[in-house]
DNA sequence: GTGGTCTAGACCACA
DNA sequence: GTGGTCTAGACCACG
């Protein structure tokens, strides 16, 4: 799986890295209790420091959708059953985000079918 | 309209003020062409600095939520009209959290019926 | 309130931040909302790199214990109401500690006499 | 007596296996004078290298829970007299746990009530 | 001035 | 070889 980090985005690199494992372990890029790349392979590969990676893997594993393993370092949790629908703030930036969709003018229908695009992606 | 400012968020104040106004928008508290609260008044009245409120009255100018007329009073656009739609950052936030939802193993009706709770909503 | 690190201790020196400042809210050093050193000047005080304070700051952030402010540094909760009794963690090793406590011939009585210096303590 | 690792956990595979074997003695699953497995059997069984189980044997005899008699058999210290205690750390450590039950809303009683969950088991 | 982020190196424990 | 920790110094956003 490519990770493509964005220099002049605003949002911290390891955010960046951790949103984009989140959306491959969506979409099926990533399978339950695959490896991921080591810490400072993923570092020299997109060419950050391998703190950066570090972070980033820390906060994921804080979150629970990863595990270290000593052994065979980081990979993708197998299951991730007793976890809550969305987190307080993802769900706060959904309303946000409706309330912006809202404005600019899209009905429900508009949102949803938007909505579907990213439920159907799975590459 | 009310607007409270949460001092242990990570979400940045002015980013706070933003969003609680375009919501404010979104659910009608907030007419079109409404006149919002001086920068002064309004920063007395959360007891932040000016300057914080400013830069969130320049944020929604530059999104094109609100204008300011030549007596310095700020409103609250007449017409949103252009073709419906998202900003850039707002849709990859959009499609994130759909797959945070995804892996915590909310089905598109769960996603749907949570988002209904926002798109009702109209104080 | 004293922040003593020991080098020789296999513990790491943000997790021993960490439990000092825990330590210190629960005996009353350190009161509800009151403010904690900056993490430049905690750093400086006890001649460690300012980046392992801020490891031990946002640990605590996200355990709860404290908050930040942007406009004032790193505050104690004000309360802890939701917060269930105690981490898995932390019951697991109370678990193991008590085998080790009746391994060392310690009575029940002898245990809850230890803890009795625990729950007076209050500096 | 079955061992568990588990492959998600902070804690060390060696130290995994002190702490049950420990917590095997306290609750009487393993008699005082009873023969451990060997190093390379407990290897195998639980699929690991044999240098992580030596490495945990080595420390239970270290702390004095276990002897190698001169055929190489590791056996469970026949007496652990000597005055009642816990090693330095371990109170420590209580001490920890303590303030973080105090501060999460526990009272002595709650917190007694959990401790004899641990003193009552005994499989 | 505050915390947050990042870098370029380094050492260590674990397995 | 893996992740975890730490350092010394730097820049940035926020208020």
């Amino acid at each position: 799986m490519i990770i493509a980090i964005s220099d002049n985005s605003d949002i911290p690199i390891y955010q960046q890295i951790r949103n984009q494992i989140v959306m491959g372990i969506s979409d099926g890029r990533l399978a339950m209790g695959e490896q991921l790349p080591t810490v400072r392979g993923l570092a020299e590969e997109i060419g950050i420091n391998s703190m950066t990676v570090n972070k980033a893997y820390q906060l994921l594993k804080q979150e629970g959708y990863i595990y270290t393993d000593r052994r065979n370092g980081a990979r993708v949790r197998e299951s991730f059953d007793g976890r809550p629908g969305l987190s307080k703030e993802s769900e706060e930036t959904l309303g946000r985000i409706i309330s912006e969709a809202r404005i600019g003018g899209m009905t429900k229908e508009d949102f949803y079918q938007l909505c579907e695009k990213y439920f159907k992606e799975r590459k």
